[in-house]
DNA sequence: CAGACTTGAATTGTATACATCTATGTGAAT
DNA sequence: ATTCACATAGATGTATACAATTCAAGTCTG
């Protein structure tokens, strides 16, 4: 889906209408298919339909980001306290295992000499475990559409902190918390499992209020970041009247 | 949506393909706008994608249904403790007290002379008003997709239950929670609201299971049961080889 | 001057024709 | 007899032409 990488990328502000015509000659494409990409768009939350026919791109708040990485902290103590409970497939708990063993080799090395984009890899493996270890098919599908949604991904803004060394230390507590989750579902604990999820979300949405309030210029270079509102919910538009 | 009526009321079995030429014969549109109908049902999870093209009627087991109503008591649970714990709105708080004093009145009368219809109505009008406490829009949209899957509903099977007795009983207990849980977001306990919207999304789901073990004609009567394996997992096709 | 109606361009929604792909059956060669 | 290649029918994917709707500007009237 090429249009949702130009959304995300900037191409289109919050509030733009989008018009078949016009969208459908800059990526080449018949209006046809464009009429698809674009409702599937609005489905997973990233278009919204206009009262009267076609599409605008939305306005996401700095409250959304944070609602929907907590949505994925639901979810995925979700899908760690069931597993804890129904007793884990043990495939998903080996990816997992070896992911936490890779991330503990990544830390091990300390805040200043953390590799970066390893940590961020492994980061990645281990959520992709954790989402693979879901019993429940319904689950599996709600987790994989939240994660969808911007910022709501493990790894969604994790570069952006890759020179700060007080968000270098976040992920040494992070990881603690991987070792904690992966060893509650394997002993069987489903309610502190959950728990754990959640609280490591609750890190992220931490790190990304941190990141927004304090240094709001490494900010504006996340992907995505064009799509949320700046001021304080009021859109210019609003802000004119 | 005809359509989706049409596959709720069994007009086409799960696992059958729906073709577009003969579907849009049937339904007097177009190819065209009936393609889009397919991928949106195909977002709510009532049909898939088939791999080569075209799309299937998906196949449900008891399983899904009492996870999608597990899924729906969770992000209910969410809702009601964040209303909790950030103050809830005033006008949705007011509707829910008016759902649980109509309630009231209608579970007064006992097991026995319990007005069914009315307390389907006002249940439904309750698990309104917690929605509209949602203050995120993330999760009020999440919620609203979920109460879209097969049986999700908080009034989804309550009809089936109407003539036996036991199962009226249910709803007493029900009702308590109803109570409970208003009361526990009116007092700020985040906690003990989001437990109690689970556990009271658990006994319907426990009402579900009941139904489909004891008394499987009752349960054919429901509508969307037509989408669900009735042996366990094994689908005809599978079987057969 | 305010307000309602008309009008028309622009945009979305629908139908149909065309292109591409998939799957199945047939045939020959091994 | 089995397997592979190929042909062919049928289905999906795409493009374009047409219809219906929306929305705003302009005009006319009270």
């Amino acid at each position: 889906m090429v249009l949702r990488d130009r959304i995300m990328r900037g191409q289109f502000r919050p509030g733009d209408r989008l018009y078949e015509v016009e969208v459908s000659k800059a990526l080449g494409m018949s209006r046809t298919p464009l009429r698809q990409v674009l409702a599937s768009l609005a489905h997973e939350g990233l278009l919204e339909r206009r009262s009267g026919g076609g599409f605008v791109v939305r306005k996401f708040t700095l409250e959304d980001a944070c609602d929907a990485i907590e949505l994925r902290g639901l979810l995925e103590g979700t899908v760690a306290r069931r597993a804890a409970e129904q007793g884990p497939a043990e495939t998903a708990l080996a990816a997992m295992r070896s992911a936490v063993e890779a991330l503990d080799r990544v830390v091990g090395a300390g805040a200043e000499a953390l590799d970066f984009s390893a940590y961020t890899e492994f980061n990645a493996g281990f959520h992709k475990a954790l989402a693979g270890l879901a019993t429940s098919s319904i689950l599996a599908g709600e987790l994989a559409r939240v994660l969808k949604l911007p910022f709501a991904s493990p790894s969604a803004f994790l570069q952006a902190q890759a020179n700060v060394l007080s968000f270098r230390r976040t992920l040494i507590t992070a990881q603690s918390q991987h070792q904690q989750l992966l060893e509650a579902i394997q002993r069987g604990e489903g309610m502190r499992a959950e728990f754990i999820a959640r609280e490591h979300a609750h890190q992220a949405r931490a790190n990304l209020e941190t990141i927004v309030r304090e240094d709001p210029g490494l900010a504006e270079s996340l992907p995505g970041w064009t799509l949320f509102a700046r001021n304080n919910g009021r859109d210019a538009a609003t802000a004119s009247a």
